[in-house]
DNA sequence: GATCTTGGCTAATGATTATTAGCCAGGACC
DNA sequence: GGTCCTGGCTAATAATCATTAGCCAAGATC
């Protein structure tokens, strides 16, 4: 039932009405209205609003965090695996831009325990880049006054994405990512020099 | 009425609710219950429940445009003004976190035409830094890709203070604000020597 | 001391909404 | 041709809420 392909197409629409009217906003009659069914009819696909609003949000997490663990896995380099893994993140955020934007702001709509869970997830992941920022710094290749501040830095930048960028806009996915991975090593006061020089 | 001590405690109230857990599941006996009344009382005091979340959307853009203007308004040369408007925006993230919250959040939740104004207001904002940056770059002291990416960033490290930022926690207000203030400088590729060289 | 105003209360009112019940058409399978 | 399953529908159900109505106590004003 979970991966029927309607249960998919409900899921995409409640991910679509989520992210422009919140979750609280949209009602399952306008879920159903958005794939042409009244909104009772979605129960044959799905449990219930909530669960539409957990799958989302737990998957969104799975695949950040998978993406994350496999950039990280391509180097040894501190300032490279800073790179790569903040590459990672902003095109995650500009290509799922929907279910980022969900993801980050409809946590207060998750019911317990799906929210400490949600939420343990995500400190999973801002540990991750803490604990990159602070292996450049005891390698000697970054300069930061706080680990905590920069990691937070180059995080918020990554769900700024979610919020502006716009497929069809100014500025491609490659351009933002590649400048955001940039950014994230001047953040941190890494030189671009290459490594074991500086 | 607006103006009352009462009001100003129902506003409070609902701030900090609203950005606890959003305007649309935060309820009149809720913001009651917070000020020690029933529900129904609050209507002695302030007219709608949208109203206290325009009154605070509205004043929060306010003084946002009212500070930038007052801090860019203190020199003329673009690498300070541009430091000065980031210090602004940061300070103000901080220290009224719970404004700049749900100011940003709960913006889906405003009725029209308040949600109009307040975007129009949100867009002017954005457009002053995106013209700090332009004109730093047209006075050949700032390098970027792009002006609005440039922008964008610098706005989004403001929002994520707002999340993160605790009164109480180990990154005092000020070391964020001049973290960056410096920050901002590197993105839009200032050199921070003085104004003329380079 | 009578009256008015203020700011509270409880009890409607009227919507909205998630979810469940129970019905039904049409295709699949025997 | 008959039976079942799928996936829709409409009509409850039951809760929740913003808001209004109407009442009342206590302090202020005259």
């Amino acid at each position: 039932m979970s991966g029927s392909p309607r249960s998919d197409d409900i899921r995409a629409a409640a991910l679509d009405l989520f992210t422009r009217f919140g979750y609280e906003a949209t009602t399952m009659a306008d879920i159903g209205a958005a794939i042409g069914v009244r909104g009772p009819s979605l129960y044959k696909h799905v449990a219930s609003k909530q669960e539409l609003l957990v799958q989302i949000t737990r998957r969104t997490m799975d695949e950040l965090l998978a993406q994350h663990r496999a950039a990280v896995a391509t180097t040894e380099d501190p300032a490279e695996r800073l790179r790569r893994a903040t590459e990672t993140h902003v095109r995650y955020h500009a290509r799922h831009r929907l279910e980022a934007f969900v993801g980050n702001r409809e946590l207060r709509s998750l019911q317990e325990p799906f929210r400490a869970e949600v939420l343990a997830r995500r400190a999973e992941y801002e540990a991750c880049f803490r604990d990159l920022v602070s292996a450049g710094v005891a390698a000697g290749r970054f300069r930061v006054v706080s680990a905590r501040l920069a990691s937070y830095a180059i995080l918020d930048l990554g769900m700024g994405v979610a919020v502006w960028f716009r497929e069809d806009g100014e500025i491609g996915e490659d351009a933002v990512v590649w400048e955001y991975g940039e950014l994230a090593l001047r953040i941190v006061g890494a030189d671009t020099t290459a490594p074991g020089v500086g």
